[in-house]
Order: C-alpha cells, then structure tokens, then sequence
DNA sequence: TTTGCTATTTTTAGCCG
DNA sequence: ACGGCTAAAAATAGCAA
C-alpha cells in the first residue's frame, strides 16, 4: 500500500519535507497555471523557500516571468514591492497587445482594476536577467514568475538594492525610468554584487 | 459520465467559469495552506479576480489574514504595495511570538530571509477591518489574506488612497506609523470612502 | 540526493435541486 | 446564483532504483 491519507502537520525530516515541498510546489504553480487560463484571473504567488531558489510568480493571460529576488539584496519589503512592480510592469507589457491587462469581457465592469492602471505599454520588448547567483548555495530567498505564453520562464535578478528610503522617496518617474533601465543597469552594475560569483 | 478530461482553455460561458473559478480557488488556497503548514513556507498569494472580492492571501505558519483591496481605491500598484506591507506587518506582529518570521529549522541559514527583516515585533494585537463595500457589487478588486491559526480570517479596508506618488514620498517611519494607525484611522476616515454605502 | 512509478487520496466537472 | 453529490481526473505519499 502506497499512500497514507496524509497528516497536515509541519514534515520533520528534512529530506521528506523537501521532496514534499518539490512535488507540492510543481502542483501549485500548474494550479495556479489553471486558474490563470481557464478564468483569466491574474495572479501574484509569493513564495519565501528556505529550500531553493524562491519565487514569485506572476499569472496572466497563460503567461509567466519568473523573478528571483536575491535575499542579499532584500531590504526588508522593498525588493518585494520592487519586484511586484517589476513584473507588474512586465505584465503591462506583455499583455499591451491585447490592449488590456485582461481579455476577459468584464462582467459588470463599471471600473475596474485594470481601467485604472497606467495605459498598458504595447509590446514593450521585456528583456529578463538571470541573477549571479551559485544554486547550489542554500540561501533562502525571494523569486517571482509571472506566467507568460509557451510557459517560458524569464528570469530577472535585481541589481542594486535601494534602501527602504531611496525606495520610498522615488516618485511615479523615477520608477518608471529605473524599471526601464533596469535591464541595461543590471549588467554593469552586477560586480558590487556581493554574491556575484559566476 | 461525470467528468471530461478538462481543457485548458479559457471557459467561454460566464457561469461555468465563476463556478470554476469558486472551486478552484477554494482548492488553490487549500494547497497554499496545506504547503505552508507542511513545509512552513510563508506565501502571499495575490488574486485580480473579476468576479467576487479578489484576495491576497500570504499563508505563514498556518496562519492566514485578509486583506480586501478596494479598487475604487486603487492607484496602480500602490494597494498591491501598500498591502503586502500590510500583510507583512500582520505576519510580523502574529507570528513575533515564536521569536522570527519561522518556525523551521534553516538547513543552512548562513543567511535567511526573515533575519534581514526588521526586528520582529512581538505579539502585537492585530486589529482587523472591514472594508464598507457592497458585496453584490461586482466589482473586480483586489483582497488580500494571510492564514491564521484556526483559519480565522481577517478583513482588512483601505481607508483612503494616497497616490503612487504620496506613497513613495514616504519614509521607513510614515509607512510604520500609517500601518499603525490604520485601523483607528480607518474608522473616522470612512465617509470619504466613495463605496461607503452601509 | 533526485527521478520514476503506482496506489491511493484529493480535487473538481457536470448534474441535480 | 449556490450547495451538495458522485465519478472521473489529477495530485501526490511512499517506495524503489
């Protein structure tokens, strides 16, 4: 007999716990796959794992962009907010060809999130970056995947890490502008990356 | 026959896709609380759903908060944003007793997310709002959830919008105090609340 | 350790009130 | 629209290599 009916308390043993966590995770994100695909629900999973690489992901119109938010770059939320905004942007961009966020005829649509967003940027070419970091160090950390077509996965590592502050003081430009950047800032800006050891 | 083999594809009829979409995203969140209490991954799960109250839901040892994003309030990001801190603090404060964002042995926590956190606050009452909208008003908006202990959930209103702009003029210490005094704040600051309808 | 394999549990599509 | 119901489909615990 293969299966007990399982006991929902916190795995013990590391090894099975990880092996848990492995086939959980695969299944959560197909779940949220799903949902994103059969109801056209956009979605966000932030996942904080002390097992591998963390990951945020992002679902929209049968798409996802992953994001791994490096943990030493993590000042407390604003790398979180930071990366929200980043595959948020993202979104906007890879969904701009269907002129919305969504393409769901909106039941009762008198206002709604996406019509209060910032005009959708159309086909914006969204370039990702893969952060400098060894896998095999077992660091917990934060990532994000936005769900994209042909279940590609970008990956996008974060630069530079401003303070909660220099966060908190951009305005709607400065972020703007530094998320356009980004992609280009990251490559120069990667060697005062502390953990960049490839 | 009850069943077909399900295709993914985004569910034309209205009607059949609320249902899904119900079903599911109960599943959905019994799989992130089941992983969460499992393998004491902390979550945030952030639902745009058209059709009810959309949720956050950020799960940390097995507990869960909500969060209601009322997108009449909405500035682009600024509720995701303004939110996640919302339910980072709430994690902070009611799960400060076990002394860290974790309960799990770190395998090799040379460096963990939660000990770049602020200090954990200990043990400090969250107090738990309920946003003011009609609920049979469909509206797409944005909630968010954290589990809890017991599955209790708790509903957190935004009380007003500061713009994008206002919310990253803030500093470390606006933001705390605001997160602090939003559930008093909440309370007077209602009637500008344009959904007020109760 | 990770991968592959079932047996079993769990989820959920389609119905019916 | 919601709340069962049930059987098929899907996820996954335990084992094996």
């Amino acid at each position: 007999m293969t299966r007990k009916k399982v006991i929902f308390y916190f795995i013990e043993n590391e090894t099975d716990r990880k092996v848990s966590y492995n086939k959980r995770h695969e299944g959560l994100l197909k779940k949220v796959q799903e949902l994103n695909t059969l109801c056209d629900i956009e979605m966000a999973l932030i996942i904080y794992s002390p097992y591998i690489t963390n990951e945020m992901h992002e679902v929209l119109n049968g798409k996802t962009i992953s994001i791994d938010m490096n943990p030493y770059y993590l000042n407390d939320l604003s790398y979180v907010i930071k990366n929200l905004q980043l595959v948020h942007e993202a979104m906007k961009k890879n969904v701009g060809d269907k002129g919305s966020t969504s393409n769901v005829p909106q039941s009762t649509p008198s206002k709604t999130m996406t019509s209060m967003m910032p005009s959708p940027i159309i086909d914006s070419p969204f370039t990702p970056m893969k952060p400098q970091m060894d896998p095999s160090a077992e660091i917990p950390s934060i990532g994000a995947s936005i769900q994209m077509s042909n279940y590609q996965n970008y990956s996008i590592g974060i630069p530079q890490s401003p303070s909660l502050i220099e966060l908190l003081n951009w305005n709607d430009d400065d972020v703007v502008t530094w998320l356009d950047d980004l992609s280009l800032n990251n490559i120069n800006d990667q060697d005062s990356n502390p953990t960049n050891n490839i």
